[in-house]
DNA sequence: TAGATTGTTAATCGATTAACAATC
DNA sequence: TAGATTGTTAATCGATTAACAATC
């Protein structure tokens, strides 16, 4: 964003304010991975655009699937931010054999009994788990036993899966209800 | 699901380990809020559901309003999690013409410019933005200035808002770029 | 050289965990 | 009564912040 307004230079200060956390806190948390500003002067935006993706290793495409390609499932295909961000969803599966074959969003829907061999040859590190709940802990299994090691899983449900195997959770009712415990405490 | 399954006591150190805390974190965390527990013995699961349901609010309907019904919006107006936890998607806003005046999901798409109108007289206290990020701190402004306290935001754009207005960011292009993070870590 | 701002050490703060008395 | 488990205090741990020497 600092890049496309033509922000060349900005300080620890001036940019904790925009994401708002401290400029102790930016500074601090850079220094875990080296140096990337100047004294007296600061940080050059475009340096540190390159080194944050290297460091993330967002700087390559990373190729993910989907499984689960309900309504909020099919609206991720499409998802502008994902392509935006080297994010790239190349597989769709569902166990529906109402939606097996169909196309979504430019997507063919797999079998998910076939997700091992599309992951193996398709070298996919990322698994986009948008299934009932009830179903979640199987899949997250069956995503797991095809070599999966990251998983995005949007029901509320704990995953139990290995220790080397990463598990981010977004559960879209908590936040609401987080949203609502505060207004409920004003 | 504890209620489902039947099971009507659980010790701390159970239920601790089905949502993945330590016991000690989840008996801190309630004697927060009071006591729930009975020594030697553990929890009833339908008096702790409902006390929790007392203690987040969550107990009665809220009525959340859409704004912006691209794909993504479109999605979670018919998303099955959030009618099975009292919210309630009662309007939806956009500000493409093409789009104003349509149904999605059973429910019309209003004109983002008569926002307050609607907030006003239909008991709105949250909303989720689902709206473009070069658009979304306009957006957040026409919310607040309508009287709304509380946001889902799903940009990665940290919203400029008056310190009574609780925000709640679900970033999902980030939640994977930490995967990848990880990933790449290994 | 003077002013600005980084990178980092040390101090503080808050959150987690250990331990145990209370009690079912 | 003995065993189990809570609720809570005190100890520990880790994260944030303050402060400042290094240096642009």
């Amino acid at each position: 964003m600092l890049i496309k307004n033509d922000i060349d230079i900005i300080s620890s200060s001036d940019f904790a304010k925009l994401v708002h956390v401290s400029p102790e806190q930016f500074r601090k948390d850079l220094s875990y991975f080296g140096e990337f500003g100047k004294r007296g002067v600061g940080y050059e935006t475009a340096y540190l655009q390159s080194e944050l993706e290297k460091i993330l290793g967002v700087d390559q495409q990373r190729n993910v699937a989907l499984i689960g390609a309900g309504q909020l499932g099919g609206a991720l295909l499409n998802y502008p931010d994902f392509s935006q961000n080297n994010i790239n969803i190349t597989t769709a599966f569902d166990s529906d054999p109402g939606k097996i074959g169909s196309i979504v969003n430019g997507i063919e829907i797999k079998d998910i009994e076939r997700l091992k061999e599309y992951i193996s040859k398709s070298n996919i590190e990322i698994c986009i788990l948008c299934v009932p709940a009830k179903n979640v802990q199987r899949v997250a299994k069956m995503v797991v036993d095809a070599g999966v090691h990251a998983i995005l899983n949007f029901t509320s449900v704990m995953l139990n899966v290995p220790e080397n195997v990463f598990v981010s959770n977004i559960d879209m009712s908590s936040e609401i209800e987080r949203l609502v415990f505060f207004l409920n405490k004003q």
